[in-house]
DNA sequence: TATAATATGATTAGCACC
DNA sequence: GGTGCTAATCATATTATA
């Protein structure tokens, strides 16, 4: 669809007008946001849309199924309603477009609804890329399963080795569920829709808080997180649920690896690639160096490694959130390396979405280039206040960017360089200014944790990766100081 | 001098087998 | 539960190049 907008302006206005948007509104839009930001301009048309259309305030909340996460909710946040305003109208506009309704119901569903048409017809046609593949593949990398120890998804896999019972002590290990997906991953099997382990009651209640780190950590550390996070069970959930990169990490509720001798790589990969006798197990073996060191296919009988405007879209990121201000590719790389997966964080932040319809005030810690920032404005959650803490200057310049490209009026973006200096006074400064925080969200330095960090990886203590110690200070103070202020 | 490319294992965990 | 195998990993230090 990109590449046909940058060609003819008419064609995206008339296919826009086909879908059933009035012909000013069109316009408009596209003079707002250009015409190759096909996802922007349709969520404002649709934004358009649902303005005109009658508000029927429908009630869809559906927090009972969940009661478990959000008993401690104070009545006026429950005091809500929601709507999923673009449902009705992406499904026409695909089905207009000629998709079968029972794909496009399915992709709209998967997609989220928050999507623009651009994502859920790129989401169709992947679906049908998949099946494809896995018709042509089926038979010869059928997997072998023999064994009757594991009777892989008839259970959700968290259940089955943690002891239902109290919280676990330093010493005990946190196994890693196999496969990783957590409570549950939308369509997979195995979903779980409640905590393998109920929240303890000094956990309750906002505000909530949300901490990441690597998942294949040395031994012992997430027991070790989870002791000093009111010993909730850590989520580990691979981000290949998500999207297209694996990313294991745990979540208390890979980056890319960078390729070495890639350009080596590259050029065997092609010489083999230009010789006639390809059989099954150069193929293979061409799959799995390419899945190694993360290739793509950029011609024929080329492969490339991913630029960093790739690696943006695998994680989520809107084109060019790392670009600018004189940031280099080494830097964006590095950047990008220690972000979140948009996508999978904002499946778990998805839930606030009922909880704060009217705004969100989030202390954000470890910011990096602001994965939890662009989930919540993937989720179209308004962020009233955010207070960032952020060390590294490209990063404060990324997220500010950020900033000031999507605020609204009347938001504020507090910053802060170093945790360590922001002192429990200070939090208590900026929670009574704020009127407090509705959530405390990061991932602390992963450095010292790394299996990829052949040099220092000394655990939790390790220089950079006990700033983790400091995320339980910040949030012991904020919860502290939130309970004064109920009373 | 700044940036890009390259060189550098060990620690996890799963699984089959005994 | 031990052993031997396979596989994967939010990195850092040094060298080459622009």
């Amino acid at each position: 669809t990109s590449s046909e907008a940058s060609s003819s302006k008419s064609k995206v206005i008339d296919q826009f007008i086909r879908m059933g948007f009035p012909e000013e509104s069109v316009i408009k839009a596209i003079q707002d946001y250009g015409e190759e930001n096909i996802d922007e301009i349709t969520n404002t048309l649709l934004n358009y849309a649902e303005a005109e259309s009658t508000n029927n305030n429908s009630n869809l909340s559906d927090n009972n199924g969940d009661s478990n996460h959000y008993s401690g909710l104070s009545s006026s946040d429950e005091e809500n309603e929601i709507n999923y305003p673009h449902e009705e109208g992406r499904l026409q506009a695909l089905i207009k477009m000629g998709y079968p309704r029972e794909e496009a119901s399915i992709a709209i569903e998967r997609c989220g609804e928050n999507a623009g048409v651009a994502e859920v017809v790129d989401f169709i046609f992947a679906a049908q890329m998949a099946r494809e593949f896995d018709e042509f593949y089926a038979e010869p990398y059928e997997p072998i399963i023999n064994s009757n120890k594991r009777r892989a998804c008839s259970e959700p896999p968290t259940r089955r080795r943690i002891p239902n019972t109290a919280m676990a002590s330093d010493e005990e290990l946190i196994r890693l569920p196999n496969p990783m997906i957590g409570f549950g991953v939308p369509n997979e099997p195995g979903l779980m829709t409640q905590r393998p382990v109920p929240l303890p009651d000094v956990a309750r209640g906002p505000p909530y808080f949300y901490y990441e780190n690597v998942a294949i950590a040395p031994k012992g550390v997430w027991a070790k997180i989870s002791s000093k996070l009111y010993g909730i069970k850590p989520e580990f959930v691979d981000s290949q649920y998500f999207c297209a990169a694996a990313r294991k990490r745990g979540y208390i509720h890979k980056a890319l690896p960078w390729a070495e001798r890639c350009a080596q790589m590259t050029n065997k990969i092609r010489k083999v690639l230009e010789k006639d006798d390809k059989n099954l197990f150069v193929q293979k073996e061409i799959i799995e160096q390419c899945k190694r060191w993360n290739l793509v296919w950029v011609g024929k009988n080329k492969v490339a490694p991913l630029e960093p405007d790739e690696i943006e879209k695998l994680l989520g990121f809107p084109k060019d959130h790392t670009r600018g201000g004189g940031i280099t590719k080494t830097d964006r790389y590095k950047s990008l390396g220690n972000s979140f997966q948009v996508d999978t964080v904002a499946y778990h932040l998805s839930v606030l979405k009922h909880l704060f319809p009217k705004g969100i005030k989030v202390l954000s810690l470890f910011s990096g280039i602001g994965g939890g920032e662009v989930a919540l404005r993937r989720l179209q959650i308004p962020m009233k206040v955010i207070v960032s803490v952020e060390i590294s200057e490209v990063n404060r310049n990324i997220l500010r960017s950020f900033w000031e490209e999507t605020k609204q009026m009347g938001d504020v973006l507090i910053e802060f360089k170093d945790v360590q200096a922001l002192d429990d006074h200070k939090i208590e400064e900026l929670m009574d200014h704020y009127g407090g925080f509705d959530l405390v969200i990061g991932g602390s330095p992963c450095n010292n944790l790394a299996g990829a960090n052949r040099v220092s990886r000394t655990g939790l203590e390790g220089d950079q990766s006990s700033l983790f110690f400091e995320f339980c200070r910040i949030l012991d103070v904020v919860r502290r100081k939130a309970a004064r202020m109920r009373r």
